[in-house]
DNA sequence: CCTATAATGTACTAATTGTATCATTGTATA
DNA sequence: TATACAATGATACAATTAGTACATTATAGG
């Protein structure tokens, strides 16, 4: 299952910030296969209520965790340890995303009647107006 | 056959809302002729049900399928892709059309880091598999 | 026909979640 | 002491999903 209960020991007096203590054993126990990639975490609210903490506290370690790409924080949902593609896959993944967002705009295009080649001739165009409008602030 | 299974696959914890997944799957379904215009949808009860999402998750996207013409949500009756519309509009408007939405899908390979080769290379592909596809059931 | 009922989508609201901003507290240091 | 800054807390907000009641349409029984 994806929910975990998370437990983690908080020292209060030892000078170490809590929202560090908190990123510090989230990460460890990613480390150590107690969490693993899909894992749900808790709210931020249960969380803080659980360690007797504010939920902002939890929220500026999820967050710190969120940057560094541990995590995924999702409003409305919940947060989740980030899977961790391979490279390849990771690569595998973008074309087939590229090529689902490719498929359905065709598709669309041939749905509303228009043929390959008014399709093919109107992503050159729109390929290069975008190119030629963009050169000068390429990152 | 009128009457379609649509079978979605969603991810919880894809950072992906679970209409905008929705949307998505059934925009590509349509793209790749999975789905056809006059096919009728599942409910939003029954594919939330199938789903294990609220109604109104699935009633969300269905809306927004419904304001960009791809679906036609009838209440009382079902939901249906639209049939094609004939394209009795004018020809700039076509034009115009179709150059809207291909910027839109420029604009989103952009937007998800793809570059200029890629995306033209891709769409080459798809238009090329496509029409392979389609050969035989051209109207 | 007319009416009742079921099936369907709609509208509005509530609950759950994370976010943003500012206030408070504590501590180090000039 | 006074000031600056980091850590934490309080409050209001936004996004997503769920709950409830209702309107519209189709259909079956009389």
């Amino acid at each position: 299952m994806s929910e975990k209960k998370l437990t983690l020991q908080l020292d209060f007096h030892s000078g170490l910030p809590i929202y560090t203590q908190i990123v510090n054993q989230v990460q460890s126990q990613l480390a150590n296969g107690i969490l693993k990639p899909g894992d749900q975490l808790p709210t931020v609210r249960a969380l803080a209520l659980e360690l007797r903490v504010n939920f902002n506290t939890v929220a500026r370690a999820y967050r710190i965790l969120d940057e560094a790409r541990i995590i995924s924080t999702q409003q409305g949902r919940g947060t989740f340890i980030t899977e961790i593609p391979p490279p390849e896959v990771s690569e595998r993944l973008r074309q087939e995303s590229l090529s689902a967002l490719t498929q359905r705009f065709i598709g669309e295009a041939y749905r509303l009647g228009f043929s390959e080649r008014e399709v093919s001739q109107m992503v050159r165009d729109s390929l290069k107006s975008w190119k030629e409008a963009n050169v000068s602030e390429q990152d």
